[in-house]
DNA sequence: CTTGACCCTCACGCCACGTCAGACCTGATG
DNA sequence: CATCAGGTCTGACGTGGCGTGAGGGTCAAG
């Protein structure tokens, strides 16, 4: 009575034939018997296992986790479920940054603004985000790491006027800079630190506050040592980082 | 002087060099320019183009659909992003609901109620359950969707105690049914009879609202034809779907 | 005995690369 | 000029969780 074929198994169980077979193969769920003809046959606690298979799957937990999981009797299923958790709830943050992203690139679409200053501040990649967050940080201790969350807190409550304004004015430094690069200006020249100054007025926007002269220069190291950075900034012009680097190092210094 | 080797990509964008040849491979970036001793030499053009690419990669857009919208001069990249953006809102959707069944089941595992009566009421697989909401829907009209809704607000409040006690109610019903049916008691036998009427108690509580006979009915239907239920109910006993729901149906038309 | 619905075992395909292996190229140094 | 480090190249296989045939055996009903 309760003994299932595959096709049986994989109608109560709402996977698929192949699965089962899979499954098989790599030994998490043998069926319980296996005829002389090489039919599978399958009885109705290989079905709650089945269901506890799904059940961690469906949290996407790998397969061979899964298996050590079912088949370790001391397993500390407690754990392994709040380590998930975690994941899932990293997830879930992600992608609903990702959402985020995807708002501000169509508000800039439809506000006909230039497509390519969405880089910068997106926040997609944020482990390398959280990374320079770190970085900062680190150089600079604990005070920086309350600036980052002002500064998180302040943006947050920007709308799509705020956010295009901010990106031009950030595009429209990069120009002038890569100008100035152009013309051989010297880094520590007039109009050069006349740029600087704006660079610096917008930082403190982005910021929430103004930054320290030590803060400054360390964000130009951060230029340097970050893809993010160095892409946009040699997508601009090439040596436009190492230039826009040492010329906010000369006004730093000023200050 | 804007010309990069893989590596000096590689470091410009964050991508490894085996990425540059995938994407060279299958056309996605090609370089500039290929040398006699088959090095590949990219330009600044290259590298704007390898930024979009990493774009529509952090979200998630197959590489042969990232081809497309950059290769293609009228592709319209707001509809696309719009429907990049329904996927992520789901994702973000479907992680919440795990975070919320690993709650779940973490809080029964902590208050050492039986392991296996999650599987019901847990919400993931979500396109199943959505399926299984439109299928009343059709069935029973648009009162039915103001119904789940009201279900879904109503559970929403529900906390660890309620969950655990519903969960108890149902795994009591399940088990005497499938006593009755070892018994071979008649599904409109007086005993039967007065599980039903449990069923029907509980199925109100989860509605928030007493069900009418032909939704019960409905709901009979459905038990059947899901794998998730039948999964459940089949694992317990053998038979029992189709047990349970004749015992529904004839309840359903005692009313 | 035939039909049609099952069942089996290979075995390749997918996607976006990671990871060797083996060989060639280039620029700096002894 | 030889050497050496550190690039660069082209295969080619591995990853995970199966999907999707191909080619052939099995089983129950008519």
């Amino acid at each position: 009575m309760s003994v299932y074929t595959v096709k049986q198994m994989a109608k109560l169980s709402g996977v698929s034939v192949r699965a089962l077979h899979h499954y098989d193969a790599i030994g998490l769920l043998k069926p319980r018997a296996v005829g002389a003809n090489g039919y599978r046959y399958y009885d109705r606690q290989d079905l709650l296992r089945l269901q506890q298979i799904l059940f961690h799957r469906a949290l996407e937990t790998p397969l061979k986790d899964i298996q050590a999981a079912l088949d370790q009797p001391g397993f500390d299923l407690a754990a392994a479920l709040r380590a998930q958790r975690e994941r899932l709830v990293a997830e879930a943050e992600r992608y609903a940054r990702l959402v985020d992203v995807v708002d501000r690139t169509l508000a800039d679409l439809e506000g006909d603004v230039t497509m390519d200053d969405k880089k910068l501040f997106e926040g997609f990649d944020p482990e390398k985000q959280a990374g320079y967050e770190a970085e900062l940080v680190e150089r600079y201790g604990e005070p920086m790491a309350e600036r980052i969350a002002q500064s998180k807190a302040g943006m947050k409550a920007w709308d799509k006027t705020d956010w295009a304004s901010f990106q031009q004015e950030a595009a429209a430094i990069e120009h002038d800079m890569a100008k100035a690069l152009a013309q051989g200006l010297p880094v520590d020249s007039g109009p050069v630190t006349a740029i600087m100054r704006r660079h610096w007025a917008w930082i403190a926007k982005s910021w929430n506050r103004e930054p320290t002269p030590d803060a400054f220069a360390g964000l130009a190291h951060l230029y340097q040592d970050n893809p993010e950075f160095t892409a946009r900034y040699e997508a601009i012009a090439p040596g436009l980082t190492e230039y826009l680097a040492e010329a906010m190092r000369a006004f730093a210094e000023k200050r």
